[in-house]
Formats: C-alpha cells, sequence, structure tokens
DNA sequence: GCAGATACGCTACGACCAGTAGCGAAAGAG
DNA sequence: CTCTTTCGCTACTGGTCGTAGCGTATCTGC
C-alpha cells in the first residue's frame, strides 16, 4: 500500500491520507471533483456496500477517470475513511439542564448518524480492516473514537459546574467511571444497530440511560 | 450466489448453511476434512483477516480441493460463519450463587473469547460482510447472537429461581429489561475488544457489573 | 466380490477488481 | 506565452471468486 505520488518534503504527515500537491504553480486540482468523489463514495457504499463499492464505479460516478482517485488517495480504504469521518464531525454535546438529557441527546444523534445504512458498512468496514491493519486502527480511533469521548468529558464537565457531581469524588476514580460510562454508550449503541440490526428509539434511549445513571428500576428487589 | 450442489427435497433448511449430500449410498464425505477447512478457516482468518483470506489457501491450508470447499459451503462467507459460530458454543452460563456473579462469569468468558485475535478479525470481518448481505446478517443473530441472549435468559431465570427478581415485576417488561442489559454487556465488551482495542480485565469487570446492576457508584450525589 | 453411486483431486477457465504505466491534451500560474 | 501540473484514456499485471469437466478413489447394497 505504498503512496504513489510524491510526498512533499516539508510535510510529513498529509492532513487526512489525501496525497496533497506538491507547489501552486501548474494547473490546480479540481475542488469540485474532490467533493463529487466523496460523495460518490457514500453513495456507492451505500448501495453497494464494501465488497461492492468498485473504484472504477466511483470514479465513473463522480464523472471523473479512475486514475484521478488514485492521484488524489491511496488506496480504497483510504478514501472511505475520508468519506465517512466527515460525518462524525457533526457530533456534539450541547448543555441541556441535566446529565440524563445531554447523554439522552448525544445517544440519540450518534444513533441517528449510526442508523445511515452508508455509515454502517462504511464504520464496520473499517474496523474489520482496522483488526488487520494497526496503522489503519489507529487512525480510526484518532478520528472518529477519540472525538467522541471528548463528548463525554464534556457533558461531564457541564454536569460538574451544575453540581451534579459528587465534589469529594477522586478525580482519577471519575476519569475511569467516565471512561466505562463512555464505553457502555458506545458499545450498546453499536451492538444494538451494527450487529442485532434492532432500532434506538426514543423510547429505547430513555430506559438504557435510566438504568445507566440509576439504580435498575423495578427489576432487582 | 446461487447454491451449486443440490438440495435434497425433504430437507428445506439445511443444517448449517453446509451443503448436505443426498443419500448414505455412495463414498460419504470424510468427515476430518470438514474438521480441517473449519480449523485452517480459522488459523487463515487470524492470519490474514478476511480480505487476506482465499479459498484456495484455505484449501491447501487443509489439505484438499479448493473445490471440496465449493461442494460443502457455497461461498467464502458461509465457510466464515460456520467457522467462526462453533467457537461460541462454548459459552454457558452456571449458577454461581448470584446474579452478579453469573453476570460476571459470563463477561469473563466472553472477554476471554474476544480477545483472541483470531476471534477479533473475523467476528469484525463477519459483521462488516454482514451489514451488505441481510441473508448473512440473519444467519449471523441466528448462530452467534441468538445463543448468547439465551444466557442472559437463563441466568435470569437462574436469579428468579433463588429470589432475587421482584415476583411483582410483569414479564414483558422483565423481558425488554433483560434485552437491555443484554445488549449493554455484549456491547460494551465488544466495543473495549474490538473498537478501542483496550483490555477487559477482572477489575474491569467488576466495576462494570456493579455499575450495571446497581445505582452508579460515587458518580452522581 | 461386484456394480452403482458418490466424493475427491486436478486442471483449466471466465469474469471481475485493485492498482499501475504511459500517453496526449487541457488548464491554470507567472 | 511558456511552463507546470492535472486530467482522461487505454492498456496492462497480478490476483481472487466461483464453475466445469475429467479420471480416480471409496463406500453401500446386493
Amino acid at each position: 500500500m505504498a503512496p504513489t505520488t510524491r510526498q512533499p518534503a516539508e510535510h510529513p504527515d498529509p492532513p487526512a491520507g489525501k496525497t496533497p500537491l506538491v507547489r501552486g504553480k501548474g494547473r490546480p486540482r479540481s475542488a469540485t471533483a474532490d467533493q463529487a468523489i466523496l460523495d460518490a463514495t457514500r453513495e456507492a457504499l451505500a448501495e453497494l456496500g464494501w465488497g461492492g463499492l468498485t473504484m472504477g464505479h466511483v470514479a465513473q460516478r463522480a464523472g471523473v477517470a479512475k486514475t484521478t482517485l488514485y492521484r488524489r488517495w491511496p488506496s480504497k480504504s483510504e478514501l472511505v475513511v475520508d468519506a465517512i469521518a466527515s460525518l462524525f464531525d457533526q457530533l456534539e454535546c450541547a448543555d441541556r439542564g441535566s446529565l440524563q438529557a445531554d447523554i439522552e441527546a448525544v445517544v440519540a444523534r450518534f444513533a441517528e448518524l449510526l442508523t445511515l445504512p452508508e455509515t454502517q458498512t462504511a464504520l464496520l468496514a473499517l474496523f474489520a480492516e482496522g483488526s488487520r491493519d494497526p496503522q489503519l486502527r489507529r487512525r480510526i480511533r484518532e478520528r472518529i473514537v477519540q472525538p467522541q469521548k471528548v463528548l463525554v468529558e464534556h457533558g461531564r464537565a457541564n454536569a460538574q459546574a451544575r453540581g451534579e457531581m459528587d465534589p469529594d469524588l477522586d478525580p482519577a476514580t471519575a476519569d475511569e467511571e467516565i471512561g466505562i460510562i463512555f464505553d457502555t454508550i458506545a458499545g450498546t449503541v453499536e451492538h444494538r444497530l451494527l450487529v442485532s440490526g434492532e432500532p434506538v428509539t426514543a423510547d429505547w434511549i430513555r430506559r438504557f440511560t435510566t438504568l445507566l445513571l440509576g439504580p435498575l428500576p423495578g427489576l432487582l428487589r
């Protein structure tokens, strides 16, 4: 998976796996083509899945030559990473008055995103590929998983500012608890949507966050 | 993806996607070859991943001809499903005296299984492939997800027999709660091991089950 | 023991896809 | 206007899935 285009010496880590141009000298790259390629990738991914998506198809759909794709992205997986990573930029954690309300909002937004078939196939394909390629795995964590973890810490900061948290709590312990909560939120939604294929409704979200934040309601004596 | 071998008319749903023979007449299929193929599939999957695994490689590793693979499994994905599903047959839910102890034991066993690199690669590859193939997805649910759900219901039955559950609880509500708990357990462990790549230790399991079964300890006021 | 039925290994093949190479033409920068 | 870079095109390599046909090995029923 060696890059085919030469890298600029003064730019050791290209922005997002996309091969940049060397200098502002000759004919510039078409900016509209960039967007058309990413759009075509997302559309094709939603329709055909990872295995069905071919570079030739994406090129035709975007109205460019296949070689143009390889001038900008070194491989199919890199292209797909960029095509879907932007989707997760929309996630945020607004202050809605209580920790439970904040979490419910984030879960709803996260679930909405993971309900899109294009996100499902792309994410799972990336995770699968990442289990073989440590470098890709690292990039996935940086671009997709880590930003979400920041969301949860943001929500905890809001809760603390509202006085919902125990002020005597050891910060290190709180961080560990937050880590568990994040894994639980992300993992549970992922499992339902990506593995079980069951929907995540508003009612389910309420039940889930209640279970997560309070004692188990009514199940145990 | 049409089956290449003819199906017996009196057996509309073959046992596990494996194409069965028609009658006990001629030369029987080698049983040892069956096991050798499944073993080779798991090994190759762990080393090479879904994309790297080729039917020719599996055949060579198992000491059979490639055509023999296609005489028994109609496609690569079907073969991989069977190779992985058998790993999950070992899971069980023994009565250890309390609901928390039962759940901790199941989580520990589940985590142990998902810590194996071959299981990680294989499961992720399966999920990814299943996201674009509804039929495969259904079979994954039947063969892998559903049997685990039975475990949790088994644990609840034990807890009920021990008197840990509220006897007045509506059974339908209890089932829904159980469903949420199952999604939470499976999803959280999957996320930690398959996505984050962080280990699931005994200490983590204790914290997690405590969080799941009781009120949130110390985090909320 | 023998005939029929089936599985097996082998080779070859068709269709498809990722990724590369090299060309002439187009389009912007200075 | 010239120089530089991108673009589209065609052709190509190497590899995989899955199929077809053949001769041979192996088991069952008689």
